[in-house]
DNA sequence: CGAAAGGTTGAATCGATTCAATAAACGTGG
DNA sequence: CCACGTTTATTGAATCGATTCAACCTTTCG
């Protein structure tokens, strides 16, 4: 039974029952294996044998296009699942961030796998809706958001992603090279929009001069600044009305 | 058995055996039903209740952002499925752009059908992966390219997608304001970058003021102007090494 | 025909980039 | 442990590409 599932690297979902569990099963006899920082998983055109998960620390996922400009599509964490293929080669590479460590699963095996397991299938599916919808929201990100919007909603999504409910301090493994690449700036854009929203008191520094460790100070406002407009905006009250309702 | 490949539109993939007679095998009993330019065939948000192909015509798949900005996330022709959802919701809207013809089929028979069709998967699965690598590239075009580079992406992608090899000429169904929210550019943009690749003689004009029709001129020097270099950029053996993390 | 929609073009503006200089943190070896 | 070079980050000034605002033209269609 041919698997199709293993296309895309699929983020640690939102909270669920227990895909974790599920998911650590496929994994939890395999051996781990250390990436020191800057040690490559596997490169863009590789043959994709393996699916990995990501057991221990920050990968960063990205695509080397011609000029050398280096466009970041996503960040792994603990818990996330790896094992990209689109005709058997990886659609990009995958290198540590900080010391990692991940699991690896034969291409063959994952898929038998997710053939036999009728609840591993769900687990899956909604790891490859959730990938799906954050390259949309990454494409909504690129398309027209502003500097500060990018980084507001590059923030807001670290926090709910990698930190517990209510915690405002976020600790960045990646450089802001990466956070660029990652939101489509520069380095320098990066670093003065992030001291921008310093002054304005959204955000600070836990140490002075340790910038990688940023504490939120106004999670609202912090939300407010993604040009999500999870406000609501006040509409015409017809808006809905003219919108045509789906016919047949 | 749940079946997660409706996650996504899926675009008709790259040239295959019999997948799309697989396909159609699917479809080939559900009634046509006929879309006018403009007409809505479901909103973001909606029950994704069912499975689209599209038989005739050309839709627009796009999400409303804050401040009414329209984000298009892809384009769909003949062959072309959609069904598209994430726990359940359409990710997106999607509407008719020319006269367009679908067809339906309620999301538990195409569930149904996955399941228990083997040869049907890998089709599926083709597909998926069309998608995913679709999305990366955009991201890639959203992240770095400039206006010309993403015309140039966007024409060689539709020649290659709806003429067969050889032809130059290319009937743009959607309007310049369509290939800008597509593109991240404004209609001013994109009206002045074509107006500048015709002014170097790489593409024409059928009819001139009909510029909806386009004749490329010189496709080989359009395929150089996407920024993809798939023309092999003399690079020294070591490449990988010697680029320069060169900022965007 | 005349209005509306779509498309082009010009001039001014703006946000992000580029270039450049400085500063702070890190890692290695003495 | 400190010195020193390397990497990473910040900040300023000039520049550039795309946007915005505005005018005008073309095609479409009631």
């Amino acid at each position: 039974m041919a698997n199709p599932y293993n296309t895309v690297h699929t983020h640690k979902p939102t909270p669920h029952a227990n895909g974790a569990s599920c998911l650590d099963r496929l994994f939890v006899k395999q051996p781990v294996e250390h990436l020191a920082s800057g040690q490559s998983l596997f490169f863009e055109g590789d043959d994709a044998k393996h699916v990995f998960q990501v057991v221990e620390g920050t990968l960063r996922v990205f695509r080397i296009i011609s000029g050398g400009r280096r466009v970041i599509t996503g960040f792994l964490d603990a818990g996330d699942i790896v094992g990209v293929s689109l005709r058997g080669r990886y659609l990009y590479s995958a290198e540590a961030i900080t010391p990692s460590v991940v699991k690896r699963l034969a291409r063959r095996q994952f898929d038998a796998a997710v053939a036999s397991d009728e609840g591993l299938r769900p687990v899956i599916f909604a790891r490859v809706c959730d990938e799906m919808a954050a390259a949309q929201d990454q494409m909504v990100l690129l398309s027209s958001k502003s500097a500060e919007e990018r980084l507001c909603t590059f923030l807001v999504k670290y926090l709910r992603r990698n930190t517990v409910p209510g915690c405002t301090i976020i600790e960045l493994p990646m450089t802001r090279l990466d956070i660029a690449d990652y939101l489509g700036l520069t380095i320098e854009t990066v670093s003065r929009t992030v001291t921008k929203l310093a002054n304005k008191g959204i955000l600070g520094f836990e140490n002075p001069g340790l910038r990688h460790t940023i504490r939120i100070e106004r999670p609202g406002m912090l939300a407010q600044l993604t040009g999500d407009g999870d406000d609501h905006e006040d509409l015409p009250g017809d808006l809905l009305a003219l919108r045509e309702p789906r016919r047949h």
